[in-house]
DNA sequence: TGACTATATGAGTATGTAGTTATATAGTCA
DNA sequence: TGACTATATAACTACATACTCATATAGTCA
């Protein structure tokens, strides 16, 4: 089986992951490297919703969000239940929200950053 | 300037995040979403390295791992300091660590119930 | 200076993936 | 049953990106 035995909070593991691994986290980060995605999830972090409800927040064609929601389901980031006519998609990892939230924080660390180097650079040039 | 002012420790903001954002959170994730450069980065977790130390733990060819060391410098993952000769990679953001760490336990946590699954399915069947 | 070392980058190829339109599947309701 | 609704998937196009090989850049040391 693939060792992902010593993982230990907070730190990766002393031991190199194994290739399966390591792709496996691949695939999990690349899944939540695309703008749409992200919005999806935004979505889901409020609440359970059918794919017609999502579709209504985050806009698009209903193929490509349907697309979007299997490679969320590949990556095992959702989970879509069928009731009926409908798939309602939600959450499957509670840390999830966490993980963007912490990226979310560092990009907007890093914004406001920039723009007040820029500002240093320029001051008063914009009025 | 781009909205990112209420993000809140572990959870997403409330209100819906710009386009702008989402983009920037994209290519972070991206950037993470490639086994090589995972295994850059467990390199980098252990300690600062040049380009020759890192080819020395990852393997494959210079041209690849400096192509990749430039993706994750773009996104902001790891910083380049130029010392004499060498260019020293170290890793820019210390949340980065926990963040996959994170992602490698979910992995890990689910290939573990995965293979009790297998095993509740096939009792005693491998030798 | 010239030979050498370390790193970055360009060109080219192969593969991946986001998006579209059209269609298939499957549940509901008359 | 047939019409309708909700979702998934196939075929296609356009674009991104991982990799390779060759070359450029820039520092070191004789």
């Amino acid at each position: 089986m693939t060792r992902f035995s010593d993982a230990t909070a907070g730190r990766m593991p002393r031991a190199p992951l194994s290739d399966r691994a390591r792709e496996l986290m691949a695939v999990r980060f690349r899944a939540l490297g695309e703008p749409m995605r992200l919005k999806i999830l935004e979505r889901l972090f409020r609440s359970p919703a059918s794919v017609g409800e999502i579709l209504d927040t985050v806009g698009g064609t209903q193929a490509n969000v349907s697309k979007h929601l299997a490679v969320l389901r590949t990556g095992r980031l959702v989970r879509g239940c069928k009731e009926g006519n409908r798939t309602v998609y939600s959450i499957a990892d509670p840390a999830l929200e966490r993980l963007c939230a912490v990226v979310c924080e560092a990009v907007s660390r890093e914004a406001r950053a920039e723009a007040k180097a820029v500002a240093l650079l320029s001051p008063r040039r914009i009025r």
